[in-house]
DNA sequence: TAAATTAGCGCACACTTGTTCGCTAGCGCA
DNA sequence: TGCGCTAGCGAACAAGTGTGCGCTAATTTA
């Protein structure tokens, strides 16, 4: 194994080991550089040689999970251009994200709101990029103004963030039915801005 | 002073230091004992006169921070009785709050998405009855079913707490602009609830 | 093959944390 | 007036933290 690859690989170690340890009880502050080192195997002081700090380990963790967020609007649009409304295909899409990468959408949640102003910053550029593209998919596929279709892109991001943070502790019985409900409050959101349409 | 007041007195030095505390760099999870009791003038071990934990005292912050926004949304309600439109005025309310208990209203933003469960429970509880009055308000004053009305109550509520988290590190003139986008977003979601009534 | 680079380690240091244990000073009741 | 109660304190402890320093072993380069 060459040394470029192996330190890859310890540097992969550090990052998936930080991920196991944001569970539900832990956030990316409470997370020690120790804990962090012991949980990847390696010695704390060994740390440095991947990254200056925790905070830019952190950094890390919100692009990577940004990105999985990128890929998952990319199978949404996939499965819509296959068939399928809209906002169910896209509710359902979310929701299996949520599940299935629960540990990174916790982190993006959880510093959306965080006390790290870096971290906050970078979370808030990965929503608006989620925004943005809902908002150009919209005005190229609805007859929505480019305001309105904003708007109502990022009400509708806002609300799925929302659901989102109540269906990561749900039971699966339960999501269903807060998916539903999801749907029904995209579906108003939808019809009334169709109605300002007329109006614009 | 009474041995009771002093008691009492030294209990509110506690919780207002712990808010105090609260900025937009620190958490609950975040702010130790020692530090509490070092703002708030007393010695560590004097803590645990007054708390049997840092959790009990979280626990009584967010009530606090509950109680402060369930008065504004009478003032809110007081306010339209008095005439101007709903949604203006309980926007504009709402923005104030932010402003004015900024450190409440981040406790309440961010134990939401917090590590302690306790927490986050307590904060879920609060949200609840601020979509529950909502909710009522808007099937006694509208035509919307039961169903509907919370629908766009959890809805509603949703985005203007969402609106509030990016509004508290906001400049006035970014928080104008920001509650006039908020204003839109629920007429448009008021709009759209108000179409399900005849199809309902 | 010899030299240079470097990932990883152990040790050490100075701090901070939560919590226990006696102790004291003074208020409130009898 | 005298006695009990208790808010508050200081010292102490074990445990955890971030990070600097010098070393080793092995890979890469010359």
């Amino acid at each position: 194994m060459n040394r470029q690859q192996q330190k890859l690989k310890t540097r992969r170690a550090i990052i998936d080991a930080a991920f196991n340890l944001l569970d539900e009880q832990r956030s990316l502050s409470s997370v020690s550089l120790r804990e962090v080192a012991r949980a990847a195997g390696i010695a704390p002081t060994s740390f440095y040689r991947h990254f200056k700090d925790i905070d830019e380990l952190g950094l890390t963790l919100v692009d990577e999970a940004g990105l999985a967020l990128r890929q998952l609007m990319r199978q949404a649009r996939s499965r819509i251009d296959a068939g399928g409304g809209v906002i169910t295909t896209s509710v359902n899409t979310f929701m299996e994200f949520v599940v299935a990468n629960s540990n990174e959408f916790r982190l993006l949640l959880r510093e959306h709101s965080g006390t790290s102003p870096a971290f906050r910053a970078a979370v808030i550029r990965e929503i608006q990029h989620f925004i943005e593209e809902l908002s150009d998919y919209t005005a190229n596929h609805t007859e929505l103004s480019g305001n309105l279709a904003s708007l109502q892109a990022e009400a509708m991001v806002r609300l799925v963030f929302s659901a989102g943070a109540e269906a990561i502790d749900a039971s699966p019985a339960q999501r269903e039915i807060q998916a539903q409900r999801l749907i029904q409050q995209l579906r108003i959101i939808s019809k009334g801005a169709s109605f300002y349409v007329s109006k614009a």
